[in-house]
DNA sequence: CCAAGCACCTGACGGC
DNA sequence: TGCCGTCAGGTGCTTG
Protein backbone atom coordinates (compact mmCIF):
# COMPACT_ATOMS: atom_id res chain seq x y z
CA UNK A 1 0.00 0.00 0.00
CA UNK A 2 0.60 3.45 0.09
CA UNK A 3 2.25 4.62 2.81
CA UNK A 4 2.05 7.99 4.27
CA UNK A 5 4.04 9.98 1.62
CA UNK A 6 1.73 7.90 -1.52
CA UNK A 7 -1.36 9.24 0.39
CA UNK A 8 -0.13 12.39 0.83
CA UNK A 9 0.26 13.21 -2.64
CA UNK A 10 -3.49 11.59 -3.52
CA UNK A 11 -4.81 14.36 -1.06
CA UNK A 12 -2.68 16.70 -2.06
CA UNK A 13 -3.44 16.35 -5.89
CA UNK A 14 -7.47 15.68 -5.20
CA UNK A 15 -7.46 18.62 -2.77
CA UNK A 16 -6.88 20.60 -5.78
CA UNK A 17 -9.12 18.98 -8.10
CA UNK A 18 -11.90 17.93 -6.06
CA UNK A 19 -12.27 21.45 -4.13
CA UNK A 20 -15.94 22.55 -4.69
CA UNK A 21 -17.11 19.37 -7.06
CA UNK A 22 -20.37 18.00 -5.94
CA UNK A 23 -21.53 14.28 -6.41
CA UNK A 24 -24.24 14.02 -8.81
CA UNK A 25 -24.54 10.06 -8.99
CA UNK A 26 -22.54 7.08 -7.39
CA UNK A 27 -21.90 3.33 -9.44
CA UNK A 28 -20.87 0.61 -7.28
CA UNK A 29 -19.15 -1.90 -9.38
CA UNK A 30 -18.63 -5.94 -8.40
CA UNK A 31 -18.73 -4.25 -4.73
CA UNK A 32 -17.25 -6.56 -2.31
CA UNK A 33 -16.67 -4.49 0.89
CA UNK A 34 -17.06 -1.54 1.80
CA UNK A 35 -17.99 -0.50 5.82
CA UNK A 36 -21.73 0.00 4.90
CA UNK A 37 -23.61 -1.30 2.55
CA UNK A 38 -23.84 0.61 -0.46
CA UNK A 39 -27.73 1.37 -0.25
CA UNK A 40 -26.87 3.45 2.61
CA UNK A 41 -23.62 4.83 1.80
CA UNK A 42 -24.86 6.05 -1.87
CA UNK A 43 -27.57 8.45 -0.74
CA UNK A 44 -25.27 9.81 1.72
CA UNK A 45 -23.10 11.11 -0.57
CA UNK A 46 -25.18 11.79 -3.13
CA UNK A 47 -25.16 15.81 -4.03
CA UNK A 48 -22.87 16.67 -1.64
CA UNK A 49 -20.07 19.22 -2.40
CA UNK A 50 -16.13 18.84 -1.97
CA UNK A 51 -14.98 21.16 1.14
CA UNK A 52 -10.96 19.44 0.91
CA UNK A 53 -9.68 16.55 1.02
CA UNK A 54 -6.10 15.67 3.48
CA UNK A 55 -4.49 12.82 4.71
CA UNK A 56 -4.48 11.42 9.10
CA UNK A 57 -1.95 8.34 9.07
CA UNK A 58 -2.63 6.57 6.17
CA UNK A 59 -6.12 7.52 5.77
CA UNK A 60 -7.25 9.13 2.93
CA UNK A 61 -10.02 11.76 3.67
CA UNK A 62 -12.42 13.76 1.79
CA UNK A 63 -14.56 16.47 3.88
CA UNK A 64 -17.51 17.80 2.40
CA UNK A 65 -18.74 21.27 2.57
CA UNK A 66 -21.09 20.47 5.65
CA UNK A 67 -18.62 18.35 7.38
CA UNK A 68 -19.85 14.63 6.17
CA UNK A 69 -16.65 12.90 5.51
CA UNK A 70 -15.85 9.67 3.31
CA UNK A 71 -12.69 7.54 4.90
CA UNK A 72 -10.90 5.49 2.48
CA UNK A 73 -7.92 2.95 3.64
CA UNK A 74 -6.43 2.28 0.63
CA UNK A 75 -4.37 -0.83 2.23
CA UNK A 76 -1.95 -2.88 -0.16
CA UNK A 77 -3.51 -2.40 -3.44
CA UNK A 78 -6.21 0.61 -3.34
CA UNK A 79 -6.02 3.19 -5.94
CA UNK A 80 -8.24 6.19 -5.93
CA UNK A 81 -7.84 8.07 -9.00
CA UNK A 82 -9.35 11.19 -10.35
CA UNK A 83 -10.31 11.60 -14.15
CA UNK A 84 -12.22 11.39 -17.21
CA UNK A 85 -15.17 9.81 -16.98
CA UNK A 86 -15.34 5.79 -18.10
CA UNK A 87 -16.29 2.48 -17.93
CA UNK A 88 -15.79 0.55 -15.01
CA UNK A 89 -12.24 -1.81 -15.02
CA UNK A 90 -11.87 -5.05 -13.57
CA UNK A 91 -10.91 -3.71 -9.77
CA UNK A 92 -13.30 -1.02 -9.86
CA UNK A 93 -15.45 -0.26 -6.66
CA UNK A 94 -17.06 2.75 -6.38
CA UNK A 95 -17.17 5.31 -8.90
CA UNK A 96 -18.62 8.99 -7.88
CA UNK A 97 -19.56 11.16 -10.97
CA UNK A 98 -18.88 14.60 -10.39
CA UNK A 99 -20.76 17.91 -11.58
CA UNK A 100 -17.74 18.71 -14.32
CA UNK A 101 -18.03 15.24 -16.27
CA UNK A 102 -14.96 14.27 -14.16
CA UNK A 103 -15.24 10.80 -12.07
CA UNK A 104 -13.46 9.96 -9.08
CA UNK A 105 -12.77 6.24 -8.85
CA UNK A 106 -11.95 3.98 -5.81
CA UNK A 107 -10.67 0.66 -6.97
CA UNK A 108 -8.32 -2.19 -5.43
CA UNK A 109 -7.52 -5.37 -6.57
CA UNK A 110 -6.82 -7.60 -3.87
CA UNK A 111 -10.25 -5.96 -1.56
CA UNK A 112 -8.34 -5.17 1.64
CA UNK A 113 -9.34 -1.31 1.31
CA UNK A 114 -12.40 0.09 2.69
CA UNK A 115 -14.39 3.14 2.27
CA UNK A 116 -16.88 4.44 5.10
CA UNK A 117 -18.66 7.49 6.02
CA UNK A 118 -18.87 9.88 9.01
CA UNK A 119 -21.52 12.40 9.70
CA UNK A 120 -20.36 15.77 10.57
CA UNK A 121 -18.04 15.92 13.53
CA UNK A 122 -18.47 11.54 14.24
CA UNK A 123 -14.78 11.29 12.54
CA UNK A 124 -12.90 11.89 15.48
CA UNK A 125 -14.73 9.37 17.43
CA UNK A 126 -13.47 6.40 14.76
CA UNK A 127 -11.34 4.15 17.24
CA UNK A 128 -9.41 3.73 13.61
CA UNK A 129 -8.11 7.16 15.02
CA UNK A 130 -8.32 7.38 18.09
CA UNK A 131 -6.03 4.21 18.33
CA UNK A 132 -3.76 6.12 16.05
CA UNK A 133 -0.18 7.84 17.26
CA UNK A 134 1.36 11.09 16.51
CA UNK A 135 2.39 12.41 12.80
CA UNK A 136 6.09 12.03 12.02
CA UNK A 137 6.23 14.92 9.93
CA UNK A 138 4.18 17.23 13.17
CA UNK A 139 6.55 15.43 15.88
CA UNK A 140 9.76 16.13 17.13
CA UNK A 141 12.62 13.66 16.40
CA UNK A 142 13.06 13.78 20.17
CA UNK A 143 9.69 13.02 21.15
CA UNK A 144 9.08 10.32 18.65
CA UNK A 145 12.34 8.82 19.92
CA UNK A 146 11.47 8.92 23.82
CA UNK A 147 8.05 7.22 22.76
CA UNK A 148 9.51 3.82 21.91
CA UNK A 149 12.03 4.25 24.90
CA UNK A 150 12.57 0.91 27.34
CA UNK A 151 10.59 -0.91 24.87
CA UNK A 152 11.67 -4.46 24.55
CA UNK A 153 9.94 -5.00 20.95
CA UNK A 154 12.32 -4.94 17.58
CA UNK A 155 12.53 -1.31 16.41
CA UNK A 156 11.39 -1.92 13.14
CA UNK A 157 7.52 -3.58 14.78
CA UNK A 158 7.34 -0.22 16.34
CA UNK A 159 8.32 1.62 13.71
CA UNK A 160 5.52 -0.05 11.66
CA UNK A 161 2.83 0.10 14.87
CA UNK A 162 0.27 2.40 14.26
CA UNK A 163 -0.38 3.17 17.68
CA UNK A 164 2.73 4.40 18.25
CA UNK A 165 3.86 6.70 15.01
CA UNK A 166 1.27 6.38 12.16
CA UNK A 167 2.16 6.56 8.25
CA UNK A 168 4.82 4.09 8.04
CA UNK A 169 5.01 1.11 6.41
CA UNK A 170 7.44 -1.95 4.80
CA UNK A 171 9.23 0.29 2.73
CA UNK A 172 10.04 3.38 4.52
CA UNK A 173 10.76 1.59 7.62
CA UNK A 174 13.33 -0.12 5.96
CA UNK A 175 14.96 2.86 4.19
CA UNK A 176 14.90 5.23 7.14
CA UNK A 177 16.81 1.91 9.57
CA UNK A 178 19.34 1.68 6.51
CA UNK A 179 20.01 5.57 6.65
CA UNK A 180 20.20 5.76 10.85
CA UNK A 181 22.53 2.44 10.32
CA UNK A 182 20.28 0.54 12.56
CA UNK A 183 19.58 -3.00 12.23
CA UNK A 184 15.80 -3.79 11.99
CA UNK A 185 15.68 -6.57 14.93
CA UNK A 186 17.70 -4.57 17.61
CA UNK A 187 15.62 -3.89 20.21
CA UNK A 188 14.37 -0.49 21.10
CA UNK A 189 15.59 -0.17 24.56
CA UNK A 190 18.94 -1.29 22.99
CA UNK A 191 19.41 1.80 20.67
CA UNK A 192 20.83 5.01 22.50
CA UNK A 193 18.48 7.89 22.32
CA UNK A 194 20.99 9.79 20.08
CA UNK A 195 20.57 6.58 17.69
CA UNK A 196 16.85 6.90 18.23
CA UNK A 197 16.98 10.87 17.25
CA UNK A 198 18.82 9.91 14.52
CA UNK A 199 16.25 7.09 13.81
CA UNK A 200 13.40 9.89 13.76
CA UNK A 201 15.64 12.17 11.80
CA UNK A 202 15.78 10.52 8.97
CA UNK A 203 12.14 9.29 8.75
CA UNK A 204 10.86 12.55 8.51
CA UNK A 205 13.94 13.11 5.67
CA UNK A 206 12.97 9.46 3.66
CA UNK A 207 9.04 11.08 3.70
CA UNK A 208 9.80 14.39 2.98
CA UNK A 209 11.53 13.59 -0.11
CA UNK A 210 9.28 10.52 -1.32
CA UNK A 211 6.34 12.93 -0.81
CA UNK A 212 8.38 15.94 -3.29
CA UNK A 213 8.81 12.79 -5.69
CA UNK A 214 5.32 11.62 -5.90
CA UNK A 215 5.85 8.72 -3.68
CA UNK A 216 6.79 5.29 -4.50
CA UNK A 217 5.66 2.83 -7.01
CA UNK A 218 6.19 -0.74 -6.86
CA UNK A 219 3.42 -2.25 -9.33
CA UNK A 220 0.32 -0.61 -7.62
CA UNK A 221 0.36 3.15 -6.73
CA UNK A 222 -0.34 6.06 -8.50
CA UNK A 223 -1.39 9.19 -7.82
CA UNK A 224 -4.78 11.03 -8.08
CA UNK A 225 -4.17 11.72 -11.73
CA UNK A 226 -3.23 7.85 -12.18
CA UNK A 227 0.87 8.58 -12.67
CA UNK A 228 3.39 6.62 -10.89
CA UNK A 229 5.73 8.26 -8.00
CA UNK A 230 9.67 7.93 -8.65
CA UNK A 231 10.85 7.87 -4.98
CA UNK A 232 11.56 3.54 -5.82
CA UNK A 233 14.32 4.91 -7.93
CA UNK A 234 16.13 6.43 -4.77
CA UNK A 235 15.61 3.14 -2.34
CA UNK A 236 18.91 2.41 -0.81
CA UNK A 237 17.71 -0.86 0.54
CA UNK A 238 14.04 -1.71 0.23
CA UNK A 239 13.35 -4.67 -2.35
CA UNK A 240 17.25 -5.29 -3.30
CA UNK A 241 18.01 -8.42 -1.60
CA UNK A 242 21.39 -9.55 -3.09
CA UNK A 243 22.36 -6.07 -4.83
CA UNK A 244 25.46 -3.92 -2.72
CA UNK A 245 25.22 -1.58 -0.06
CA UNK A 246 25.14 1.93 -1.44
CA UNK A 247 27.30 2.60 0.83
CA UNK A 248 29.68 -0.07 1.85
CA UNK A 249 29.49 -2.62 -1.13
CA UNK A 250 28.67 -5.70 1.08
CA UNK A 251 25.96 -7.29 -0.32
CA UNK A 252 22.28 -6.87 1.51
CA UNK A 253 20.45 -9.19 3.38
CA UNK A 254 17.22 -9.83 4.28
CA UNK A 255 15.54 -11.34 7.89
CA UNK A 256 11.73 -11.32 8.75
CA UNK A 257 10.84 -8.85 11.56
CA UNK A 258 7.78 -8.14 13.08
CA UNK A 259 6.57 -10.52 10.74
CA UNK A 260 7.52 -8.62 7.68
CA UNK A 261 10.54 -8.65 4.72
CA UNK A 262 13.11 -6.40 5.94
CA UNK A 263 15.91 -5.59 3.92
CA UNK A 264 19.57 -4.33 5.38
CA UNK A 265 23.21 -3.99 5.21
CA UNK A 266 24.67 -6.67 7.75
CA UNK A 267 28.10 -3.93 8.09
CA UNK A 268 26.19 -0.53 8.55
CA UNK A 269 23.66 -1.94 10.32
CA UNK A 270 24.75 -4.01 12.79
CA UNK A 271 22.88 -6.29 15.04
CA UNK A 272 23.93 -5.86 18.75
C1' DC B 1 0.31 -5.48 28.43
C1' DC B 2 2.95 -7.46 24.50
C1' DA B 3 4.18 -10.07 20.50
C1' DA B 4 3.51 -13.62 17.13
C1' DG B 5 0.76 -15.76 13.76
C1' DC B 6 -2.73 -16.04 10.78
C1' DA B 7 -6.63 -14.18 8.16
C1' DC B 8 -8.35 -11.25 4.66
C1' DC B 9 -7.81 -11.36 -1.25
C1' DT B 10 -5.90 -11.49 -6.00
C1' DG B 11 -2.25 -11.84 -9.07
C1' DA B 12 2.61 -12.33 -10.49
C1' DC B 13 6.53 -15.01 -10.63
C1' DG B 14 9.82 -18.89 -10.16
C1' DG B 15 10.67 -23.85 -9.92
C1' DC B 16 9.69 -28.34 -11.51
C1' DT C 1 2.13 -25.39 -20.52
C1' DG C 2 0.47 -26.02 -16.09
C1' DC C 3 0.45 -26.67 -11.27
C1' DC C 4 2.16 -25.28 -6.81
C1' DG C 5 4.33 -22.62 -3.52
C1' DT C 6 5.70 -18.07 -2.20
C1' DC C 7 5.37 -13.36 -1.94
C1' DA C 8 3.32 -8.49 -2.05
C1' DG C 9 2.94 -1.33 0.07
C1' DG C 10 -1.64 -3.19 5.84
C1' DT C 11 -4.27 -4.08 9.61
C1' DG C 12 -7.34 -6.81 12.82
C1' DC C 13 -8.30 -10.68 15.49
C1' DT C 14 -6.97 -14.63 18.12
C1' DT C 15 -3.78 -16.99 20.79
C1' DG C 16 -0.09 -17.70 24.10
Amino acid sequence: MPELPEVEVIARGLCTALAGRSIVSVEVPGLTRLSESADTLVPKVLGHTVGRVYRRAKVLLIEMADGLTLAFHLKMTGRVVHGEKRAAHKHDRIMFDLDDGSQLVFSDMRKFGYVRSFAPGELENWAFLQKAGPEPLETSPEDLADLIKGRKAAIKGLLLNQSVVVGVGNIYADECLFRAGIHPASRADRVSRAKRVKLFSELQAVLRQAISENGSSISDYVNADGDAGSFQNSFNVYGKKGQKCPTCKTSLEVAKVAGRTSTFCPKCQPKR
